[in-house]
DNA sequence: TGTTAGCACTCCTATTCAATGAGTGCTAAA
DNA sequence: TTTAGCACTCATTGAATAGGAGTGCTAACA
């Protein structure tokens, strides 16, 4: 364990680094963090916290800086934690004063929004149907055997498709079908109820045209949705002033399969989390550092949000609006869900009578 | 008007520099390009292109560099077409080859597309609603106020959209509303719509509900969709090596409204369109050059597609792309439209019988 | 025993300087 | 009119140098 005095040198170099961007010595430590230490002193501990895997050099003569070691320390046990600003607070409702009523609109705004109280790069993972869980079903024939499916998940989020048929199928059929799935679909993971309809319905209907339409509505492709706001922004920090380095991150960055997965990975209970540099497990932004924490629809968890920058990063800033986000997407989404969802309760209700 | 010798120098330079983004000397020229023509003697014609305008120094004691100028003489004059490779054509029409029925999916492909064939950044404006022609529309109630407006347009293209209403209308009110809409306002430009709504329609429908909702149908925000593909490929070019100038073009491409106002301006009716430099009448990007062309549906101009990158661009190379991706585009969705339309043509038979 | 001052040492960074060489413009000869 | 030759310009490169920030060690001090 470390001892106190080690412990207010680690957070003055993290928080000079932090801020600075230059490797910090002794002497500038002494001078600005009034810890009435000399140079010297602070020097020999410098020294133990680089032994202890806490700092490192990037030459013999330069200062020091972090290592992954010592970020995480920092933002465990050290960083005093820095709420948002009234200003940026007050900044972020008005962005979203205008009414949003579409997840996307919503998704697009959240990482846009990320990114600007940031200056890193805001990051969201659109609700995941694979995780959901199946509540009502609407179709609703168009021109031409194209049907309007529209899935109402179990957390309250509607997913509005078109959907090509071959054949125009009857209105009754049609009605036939809702029945059926909605009677007996209920509740069931959405990840699961292809296998179930193959398993189940297919004996009780035979029509393989139904059977083709079913599959075609429960299927959509896995790549989920992912939100990027503010990818320039990585220019701004010194890290990458090389354009080298730089090029490969902006690479990562257009790979959103890759990001989404790791978003997905880091996808928890617990509030915010904090992935530093080597901790993001990923070759292509082992320099980068990730924040992130779940959204949720009435206490369900269903997405990701968060902010990708420089291993160097705010944390203490960037960790609160995280948090608060997360906060006010959970509020925006359950909301919209609540609309929903009582909707297609009442019309069931109705059904029932 | 410039003599023989003096086309051929002038497009030895160009073509030079195009390809090794350095400023060209009489004698690599010379030797390079087999005009059996001395150093010296390029030197003199060279200096002649100077005095004219085509070309310029980056400083006294380096090679020549073309203007806008040069640059636009050698697109107008000089250059010869070269055509798509068949490889590169077999690759477009390989990542077109998944199903494509939405037409957000189409314009990210294309946008995409663009840019992994010429390695600058592709531009997909969408269709714009503001020129279309009201075609047709189908309003379809979903649960709690929700409707489902159907818009066809004149080029066949379709709009969905979900709209919010305060109170649920009954649906033999939606169907008088139909009926109403689309007798009354066929071929009408979309643009103007919401006047004659108000002129005319407000008299003969006395409920203000109906047109608070005719208001809202015909009523979408006005930023065009500008699909974006391949932002990096900008820092592989040399000319971008420099973060600072370069942060200020990204910052371009990310104003979105900026870039579909150009896009527009430039849509014209005369195949492929080239803007080089200063001709973008824009500071902010006044170091790129533009390569657009309109794509159509039933040989209507509907949007812009096209590509930007650094004025020394492959010009012959990209005009041919951009060319070939108008076609194609043009192509797809017109194959789009006519089953939307037939469709709805069909209704609209059946329903006057 | 822990802290501090002093000092030699390291090594990055910035700067200067000269050499290099690509390229020009001009002049005179072919 | 074309070409060869030559003096001149100027960006680029590399080496050498000075400067400075920072360390590690040692010895003195409290």
């Amino acid at each position: 364990m470390l001892d106190e005095r080690k412990k207010k040198i680690l957070k003055a170099v993290v928080h000079n680094y932090i801020t600075t961007a230059m490797p910090v010595g002794s002497r500038s430590i002494a001078k600005k963090y009034r810890l009435d230490l000399s140079p010297a002193t602070i020097r020999n501990c410098m020294a133990d916290l680089e032994e202890l895997g806490y700092l490192t050099h990037p030459h013999i003569s330069a200062g020091r800086i972090p290592t992954d070691k010592g970020y995480r320390f920092y933002v465990n046990s050290l960083m005093e934690r820095k709420d948002l600003s009234s200003e940026e607070k007050t900044r972020i409702e008005k962005e979203y004063s205008h009414r949003m009523n579409k997840i996307d609109q919503i998704m697009e705004e959240t990482s846009q929004v990320l990114s600007l109280i940031s200056h890193y790069t805001g990051l969201v993972l659109a609700p995941n149907l694979e995780k959901s869980i199946f509540h009502h079903l609407e179709l609703v024939p168009l021109e031409n055997g194209r049907i309007l499916s529209i899935l109402i998940t179990g957390s309250g989020l509607v997913k509005n498709r078109i959907i090509e048929t071959e054949e125009t199928l009857p209105k009754e059929r049609l009605g036939e079908i809702l029945n059926l799935v909605n009677a007996r679909l209920s509740n069931l993971p959405l990840k699961r109820i292809k296998e179930f309809i193959s398993d189940q319905l297919k004996i009780e209907t035979s029509s393989a045209k139904i059977w083709e339409l079913m599959n075609q509505i429960f299927t959509w492709d896995g790549v989920e949705e992912l939100y990027l706001g503010g990818r320039i922004n990585i220019l701004e920090h010194p890290e990458f002033k090389d354009l080298a380095r730089t090029k490969s991150v902006f690479q990562a960055l257009e790979e959103k399969r890759l990001l989404a997965e790791i978003l997905n990975r880091t996808a928890s209970n617990e509030g915010v989390k904090v992935l530093i540099g080597k901790e993001t497990r990923c070759r292509k932004i082992r320099d980068l550092s990730l924040i992130t924490s779940v959204y949720r629809i009435n206490g369900r968890p269903v997405g990701v949000l968060g902010i990708i920058g420089p291993r160097r990063m705010e944390y203490s800033k960037v960790i609160s609006l995280v948090n608060f986000m997360a906060k006010i997407v959970s509020k925006v989404l359950t909301n919209l869900s609540h609309t929903a969802k009582s909707l297609s309760e009442e019309k069931a209700e109705r059904n029932v009578r």
